[in-house]
DNA sequence: AAATAAAAAATGAACGTTCATTCATTTTTG
DNA sequence: CAAAAATGAATGAACGTTCATTTTTTATTT
């Protein structure tokens, strides 16, 4: 394999497993199977690496939950599709939730950038403003709805992933997505 | 002040600011005004110190979610005050939320339980079971429940505090809040 | 094909710094 | 003045990064 994708996926396994706090270039060589000196071939130091991690991560959500999307579907059958797409992404990628969690909630660490944060949002963000147009979800502040789509998306996947529900178990993903819609749209477009 | 509190205190505060990452037991000493040795007094070490401010937060945080209960209230009365006071807490210790929340993703960092990241929804649990019982709240999954409450609480908070929303704007918690109600409420409940 | 040379990639020991923790000494308390 | 509390310099381990050296790849010539 690519020593850069290979730098990028030992950093991924290590800080899942460990914690940023955890992580040195040692092990990240190591896990690599890359001499120490060779990260910084392709990176310029241990920000960097982390930094474009995320940038990785962002994007390959993006791109998942984005690929649910067509102008064809109805914005609840989109609503439906995305945040299956975005469950499944967390799920067969578990890593990348754990990644993506702790970069987010560590303040001025490694960000580049403050907005970065929430470029996770922007897909659900354009289908809630289509939603509203033509009035199928809720005249909710911008916030209030987005707090109610994402905020559960990432509090049921961490659920999940601490074993105290199981999403895998048949239904369990369809009830929780109806519950999802029925918090955002107008009662009489459930 | 208590040297013990001193010391906690500047822990939340350098977290906060800075991160985990960046947390030392030097700049610990500095900003509690005691010396470096003295932390060791009081604490077995930097973890314990860590360990023990998390222990005391979510105390308060209980404490301060669990004064709003009253069993003479109907469990939409409680969901209002309870919400509320989860918010108000957040909003006027805004160094507590980030706190937490770095603390609960980071994984195996300091954790001495890893149920500990599920005991700040004890009060919220507790509430919603009544309402299932009283069939006042969808009989949904505990989980899609605990999600539709917890995340967009932590949510909104997030928006806030990066300022890409003003909960301090009149009439916008009461948005939420009621936004957070039917999400989970019986339809002719709300 | 084989041999050679030049360039590029990779290595890992060494360096300087930072950090958590200890403990002999000093200060404060009762 | 004895006991308790507090100090902060000293210690040794750990870490990010550098760079002289080695290995691999590519290009060129025989």
């Amino acid at each position: 394999m690519n020593k850069k994708d290979a730098i990028l996926k030992s950093v991924l396994k290590l800080v899942t497993r460990d914690g940023f706090y955890h992580l040195n270039m040692k092990k990240i060589a190591e896990e690599a199977d890359v001499a120490a000196g060779t990260i910084y071939l392709y990176f310029k130091g241990k920000e960097d690496v982390i930094n474009a991690l995320y940038k990785l991560i962002v994007t390959d959500f993006n791109q998942s939950v984005l690929k649910a999307y067509s102008e064809d579907k109805s914005v609840k059958e989109n609503f439906h599709s995305m945040l299956h797409n975005a469950v499944e992404f967390y799920l067969n990628e578990k890593d990348n939730f754990s990644f993506i969690e702790q970069y987010t909630y560590a303040p001025f660490l490694f960000k580049e950038n403050q907005d970065e944060n929430f470029m996770l949002l922007l897909p659900i963000y354009k289908m809630m403003k289509q939603g509203k147009k033509e009035h199928v979800i809720k005249n909710l502040p911008d916030a209030v709805l987005l707090s109610l789509i994402h905020g559960p998306l990432n509090t049921i996947i961490k659920l999940h992933l601490a074993h105290k529900t199981d999403l895998h178990k048949k239904g369990a993903k369809q009830k929780f997505y109806n519950a999802c819609w029925e918090a955002i749209a107008i009662e009489s477009k459930i």
